[in-house]
RNA sequence: GAUUCCGUAGCUCAGCUGGGAGAGCGCCACCUUGACAGGGUGGAGGUCGUUGGUUCGAGCCCAAUCGGAAUCACCA
C-alpha cells in the first residue's frame, strides 16, 4: 500500500472535501452500467428536467433519493443503470425563448419556423450544460454514456412509431371540440393543464324576449359576451313554467337572431331560473346540446381572445373589454335586469396563467378509454403492478383513469414534435405515417407539435432504444426497478408512462414508484418565483455542501409528505457531517501507518469492542431494511444515532482507553475495531452523503479503489453479543448515575470521589471488576470498591441500577434533607412502575392473550423494578433513622 | 360534492403494519477532559385536536366531530 496523506484538518470544510471528487468518480466509470451478465440489472431513469432553466430544490429531493437507492444498489452488487436526460418542455421553453426575443423587440414569426427553432436548440444546449454541472455538484451517480433528450433521433422515431401505431388502431382522432384555449400562448391545452382557482365573479341575469310575444325568458351566466354565440336557449323537458314554450323562437337582444327553445335533459331546474343559454362553440356543454339538437356552431372570437366578425360591432375588442361593453349595452336595453356577486371556479393556463376559454377547434386527440381499461386491468394482477409507495397514492391514480376524458395533444407551437400527418393540398386526404409521403410537393404536413408529455410518457423504454425490441439496453434494463416523482405529476406523467408502456411493451414501465412531495419555504408556502421565496439549492451546497443538503433532504420528511426548508435544519445536519469528519479525524490520528491488512478481530476484545460491533450490526440491519423501503428519514436516524451517541459519545470514550495506554496487543484490536467499525460506518454513510465519506474511506485503512464501488456492509452473526450489551448497559447506568450525583452535589468530574459498587451477586462483582478501568475513566475515583457485601456509610449519595447500588461518601456536600427528598422521588418513581407491572401482570386477560414474549418481558422488568424499589426503600429507612 | 393528507415538547417533525412518549433546533445549569466549544454533561418541557368504540392493552385500528391543507369533479 503506497504511503498516504492520513490527517484531516480540524474543521470539515464541504469544499475541499467535494472538490474534484466527482471528476474522479467519471473518470474510474464507477456509475457507468457494466453490462455485466452475472451482475442483477437494477435500473432507474431520471425524471427529466426541463430544459427551462436552474434545477430547484424540488429535483434536488427528488435526485438525491434516486441517487442514494442506486448507489446502495450499486454497493450491493447489482449492475445499476441511472439513465439521465432532459426534457424539452414544449409551452415552457418556447416561452422563455419568445420572451428573449421580445426583449429584441422580435417575435417568433419575424425568425420564421427554422430560425427559430435553431434559437431554441441553442438555448438548449446552454441550458443542458447548465443542469449537468447542476447534478454534478449535487453528486449524482448517473450513467452519462446513456444520457437522452426527448428529442433525440430515437426517441423521435419512438414518439412517430406511437402515434402511427395508435392512430392505426383508431386510438388517435382528429375533430372538431371544444377544447381549452389559452390565448396568451396560442395553444390548445389539455384537461390537466388547467388549473382552476376560485374567483369572485359576477352573474349576470337576462330577458331574453320571446317572438310574437310580450313575456320573456329569463337566464343567468357569468360569461356575458358569449351570448353573441348563442344558438339556443334550453329548459328541461318536465320543466312545468316552460313546457308550453318548447318550440318557440326566442330573439337574442343585439344580435337580433332568431334562437330556438328546446328541451334537454341536461338542464337542472332548481338551478337559476331553469333556462339555459346555449353556445355550442364556447362551452363543452353546450356543444354536446348542440349536437344532439343540430345546433349552429358560432364562434365568436379569435385566437388571440380578441371578439371576431360575429360579434359584430364588439370585433377587435378584447373579451374583457367586451364583456364590459356588452354589459352596458343590454343594461341599457333593459334586458340585463339583475346582477350579483357568485363566486366560481375560472380555469387558468398552468403555464401562462392566462384565463382559459372554451373554445371550438379542430385538434388531435387520444380516445382514452381502451388505454385506461388495460391500465385499470394491470393493477389488478400483483406480480405485474406499478407499486406506488406509499400505496395510498395508487388510489389518486385508480380514480383518475377510471374518469379518464380524451386526450388533447395536439399544440400550435413549433418547438417539439411535429405531427407526424400531412394533408393533400388538392384532396384534403390526411396521411399519417412514420415517413414523410412520397410526393411530398403534394402534401403539407400538420403544422402542430404534440403536447410535450407525449414523449415524456415513453421514457422508460423510448431512452432504452425501444422501439427496437432487440435493443440490449430495452431487454436488460427494462422495465426499470424504481421511478420517483412528485405527487404533483401523478397524471402529467406516471399515468401517461403506465397506459403507454402497457399498451407498448406489455409491461409496467417501472415496478416501484416513489411518491414524494412538494418543497416548501419555512412558513409551508409553495416556492415560487412570484412569491420569490425559491431557494436554490445552488446556493445551499456552498454554504453548506451537498452532503448537508442530501442528508437534510433525505431525513426532513416521510414518504408521500411536503417538506418545509429551514436553514437551521440543514445547519444541524452540517454538524452532523463534522461530527463523522472529526470522529474520523481522531480514528487516523490513532491509525498511523495501520493498513487494512492489518485489521484483526480474532483477539481478545474489550466489552466497548465486542458492544459496538453488535450495535454495528443492528444498524447495518436497521439502515438495510429502511433504505430499501425507501423510509430515508429512518435509515438517516439510525445512522445519525448509531455514529454520534453510540460510535462518538461511548465507543470512542472508551476506546480512548487502550489507545493512551501501553498494552501493545490491546492497542492493536482496538484499531481494527476502529478501522473495521468506520470503514463499514462510511460505506453505510455513503449513499446518504457521499463525498465526505470517500473522502473519509480513502484516507482510512481500505481496500479498493472508490468507495462507490466497495460492498455494502452485511450484518455478521459472529459479532452479535446479548452479554455484552447487557453488562454494558449496566456500566452505563452506573457511570450516568455518578454523574447525575455529581450534577446534583455541585463535583465537576475533575474533583476526585469515592465511588463504592454493591453488587447483587459474585458474578456482577466479577464483571465490573474487569470493567474497572472503565469506570475509573469515567467517574474518576480517589477510591473504588465494588463488592457484595460492604460497610455503607450513612452519609452517602446513592443510586441503584439493575443488578447493583452505587455509593458516594460525600461527607460535607451532602444536604441531607435534600437528599431524602431526592430518594422518596425514586422511590415513587419506582413504586409506580411496580404497580403498573404487577396491575398490568394480574390482568388474566393479559397474560392469557399478550405474546409470551411481552408477558416474559414484564416478569423481568418487575424482578427488576421489585430489586430498585427494595433498595431505595432500604437506604431511605438507614437515612431517616 | 368525492377523495386524500395533517393535527404529538416553545418551533419543525419522527414514531418501524397496537406492548412502558422520541429527535433536531430553542431554553436552563454546569464543564477550557489531549477528534469536535459549530463540543461535552445534566435538566425542564407533552390531557399524542376532541368524544365514543374495538382490544388484555390505542399516539397507532374503527366511527363521529372540530381545525388546517391538497387533489379531482362541478350548474349555465
Amino acid at each position: 500500500m503506497s504511503e498516504k496523506e492520513t490527517s484531516l484538518p480540524s474543521k470539515y470544510n464541504p469544499q475541499d472535501v467535494e472538490k474534484g471528487r466527482y471528476q474522479f468518480w467519471l473518470k474510474g466509470k464507477f456509475f457507468e452500467a457494466t453490462g455485466n451478465p452475472n451482475k442483477e440489472p437494477f435500473t432507474i431513469v431520471i425524471p427529466p428536467p426541463n430544459v427551462t432553466g436552474r434545477l430547484h430544490l424540488g429535483h434536488a429531493w427528488d435526485t438525491t433519493m434516486q441517487d442514494t437507492v442506486a448507489r446502495m444498489k450499486r454497493m450491493q452488487g447489482y449492475d445499476v443503470l441511472w439513465l439521465p436526460g432532459m426534457d424539452h418542455a414544449g409551452i415552457a421553453t418556447q416561452a422563455v425563448v419568445e420572451a428573449k426575443l421580445k426583449e429584441e423587440g422580435k417575435n417568433r414569426y419575424d425568425l420564421g419556423r427554422e430560425k427559430f427553432l435553431e434559437k431554441v436548440w441553442e438555448w438548449k444546449e446552454e441550458y443542458a450544460t447548465f443542469i449537468r454541472s447542476q447534478w454534478e455538484k449535487l453528486g449524482l451517480g448517473l450513467d452519462y454514456t446513456r444520457e437522452r433528450f426527448t428529442m433525440d433521433d430515437g426517441l423521435s422515431e419512438a414518439v412517430r412509431e406511437v402515434f402511427v401505431r395508435l392512430y392505426e388502431k383508431g386510438l388517435i382522432y382528429r375533430g372538431e371540440y371544444i377544447i381549452n384555449w389559452d390565448p396568451q400562448t396560442k395553444t390548445a391545452l389539455s384537461d390537466i393543464e388547467v388549473i382552476y382557482e376560485e374567483v369572485q365573479g359576477k352573474f349576470y341575469h337576462m330577458h331574453y324576449p320571446i317572438k310574437d310575444s310580450d313575456v320573456t325568458i329569463d337566464i343567468a351566466t357569468t360569461r356575458p359576451e358569449t351570448m353573441l354565440g348563442d344558438t339556443a336557449v334550453a329548459v328541461h323537458p318536465d320543466d312545468e313554467r316552460y313546457k308550453h314554450l318548447i318550440g318557440k323562437k326566442v330573439i337574442l337582444p343585439i344580435v337580433g337572431r332568431e334562437i330556438e327553445i328546446i328541451a334537454d335533459d341536461y338542464v337542472d331546474q332548481e338551478f337559476g331560473s331553469g333556462a339555459v343559454k346555449i353556445t355550442p362553440a364556447h362551452d363543452p356543454n353546450d356543444f354536446e346540446i348542440g349536437n344532439r339538437h343540430n345546433l349552429e356552431r358560432v364562434l365568436v372570437m379569435n385566437e388571440d381572445g380578441t371578439m371576431n366578425k360575429n360579434a359584430g360591432k364588439y370585433e377587435g375588442l378584447d373579451r374583457f373589454e367586451c364583456r364590459k361593453q356588452i354589459v352596458k349595452d343590454l343594461q341599457d336595453e333593459g334586458v340585463l335586469f339583475h346582477i350579483e356577486d357568485h363566486v366560481h371556479q375560472v380555469g387558468h393556463s398552468e403555464r401562462s396563467g392566462a384565463v382559459v376559454e372554451p373554445y371550438l377547434s379542430t385538434q388531435w386527440f387520444v380516445n382514452m378509454q381502451p388505454l385506461a381499461d388495460r391500465a385499470i386491468e394491470l393493477q389488478k394482477d400483483e406480480d405485474k403492478k406499478v407499486n406506488f409507495v406509499p400505496e395510498r397514492f395508487e388510489q389518486t391514480y385508480m380514480h383518475w383513469m377510471e374518469n379518464i376524458r380524451d386526450w388533447c395533444i395536439s399544440r400550435q407551437l413549433w418547438w417539439g414534435h411535429r405531427i407526424p400527418a400531412w394533408y393533400h393540398k388538392e384532396t384534403q386526404e390526411v396521411y399519417v405515417g412514420r415517413e414523410a409521403p412520397e410526393d411530398i410537393e403534394n402534401w403539407e404536413q400538420d403544422e402542430d407539435v404534440l403536447d410535450t408529455w407525449f414523449s415524456s410518457a415513453l421514457w422508460p423504454f423510448s431512452t432504452m432504444g425501444w422501439p427496437d425490441e432487440e435493443a440490449e439496453d430495452f431487454k436488460r434494463y427494462f422495465p426499470t426497478d424504481v421511478l420517483v416523482t412528485g405527487y404533483d405529476i401523478i397524471f402529467f406523467w406516471v399515468a401517461r408512462m403506465i397506459f403507454q408502456s402497457k399498451e407498448f411493451t406489455g409491461q409496467r414501465p417501472f415496478k416501484d414508484v416513489l411518491i414524494h412531495g412538494l418543497i416548501r419555504d419555512a412558513e409551508g408556502r409553495k416556492m415560487s418565483k412570484s412569491l420569490g421565496n425559491g431557494v436554490d439549492p445552488m446556493d445551499v451546497i456552498d454554504k453548506y455542501g451537498a452532503d448537508s443538503l442530501r442528508f437534510f433532504l433525505l431525513t426532513g420528511s416521510t414518504p408521500g409528505q411536503d417538506l418545509r426548508f429551514h436553514w437551521e435544519r440543514v445547519e444541524s445536519t452540517w454538524n452532523f457531517a463534522n461530527k463523522v469528519w472529526n470522529a474520523s479525524r481522531f480514528a487516523l490520528m490513532n491509525m498511523d501507518g495501520f493498513t487494512y491488512e492489518d485489521i484483526d478481530l480474532s483477539g481478545d476484545l474489550l466489552l466497548a469492542d465486542k458492544w459496538i460491533l453488535t450495535r454495528l450490526n443492528e444498524t447495518i440491519k436497521m439502515v438495510t431494511y429502511n433504505t430499501n423501503k425507501y423510509e430515508f428519514g429512518e435509515a438517516g436516524r439510525y445512522l445519525y444515532n448509531f455514529i454520534w451517541d453510540e460510535l462518538c459519545d461511548w465507543y470512542i470514550e472508551m476506546a480512548k482507553l487502550p489507545l493512551y495506554g501501553d498494552n501493545e496487543e490491546k492497542k492493536k484490536t482496538t484499531r481494527s475495531v476502529l478501522a473495521y467499525v468506520f470503514d463499514q460506518t462510511m460505506r453505510m454513510l455513503h449513499p446518504f452523503m457521499p463525498f465526505i465519506t470517500e473522502e473519509i474511506w480513502q484516507k482510512l485503512p481500505h481496500e479498493g479503489v472508490s468507495i462507490t464501488v466497495a460492498q455494502w456492509p452485511e450484518v455478521r452473526e459472529e459479532f452479535h453479543d446479548e452479554q455484552a450489551a447487557k453488562e454494558m448497559e449496566r456500566l452505563v447506568s452506573i457511570i450516568k448515575s455518578v454523574r447525575n450525583i455529581r450534577a446534583e452535589v455541585d463535583t465537576p468530574m475533575s474533583k476526585e470521589i469515592t465511588l463504592l459498587i454493591q453488587a447483587k451477586n459474585d458474578e456482577i462483582v466479577e464483571e465490573l471488576t474487569n470493567e474497572r478501568a472503565y469506570l475509573e475513566r469515567f467517574c474518576n475515583p480517589s477510591e473504588l470498591v465494588i463488592a457484595t457485601e460492604m460497610d455503607v456509610p450513612e452519609k452517602a449519595m446513592s443510586a441503584v441500577v439493575t443488578g447493583a447500588e452505587i455509593f458516594l461518601p460525600l461527607e460535607g456536600l451532602i444536604d441531607f434533607d435534600k437528599e431524602i427528598e431526592r430518594l422518596e422521588k425514586e422511590l415513587e418513581k419506582w413504586t409506580k412502575e411496580v404497580d403498573r407491572v404487577q396491575k398490568k401482570l394480574a390482568n388474566k386477560g393479559f397474560v392469557t392473550k399478550a405474546p409470551k414474549k411481552i408477558v416474559e418481558e414484564e416478569k423481568r422488568k418487575e424482578k427488576d423494578y421489585l430489586e430498585k424499589q427494595a433498595n431505595v426503600r432500604e437506604r431511605l429507612q438507614e437515612l431517616k433513622g
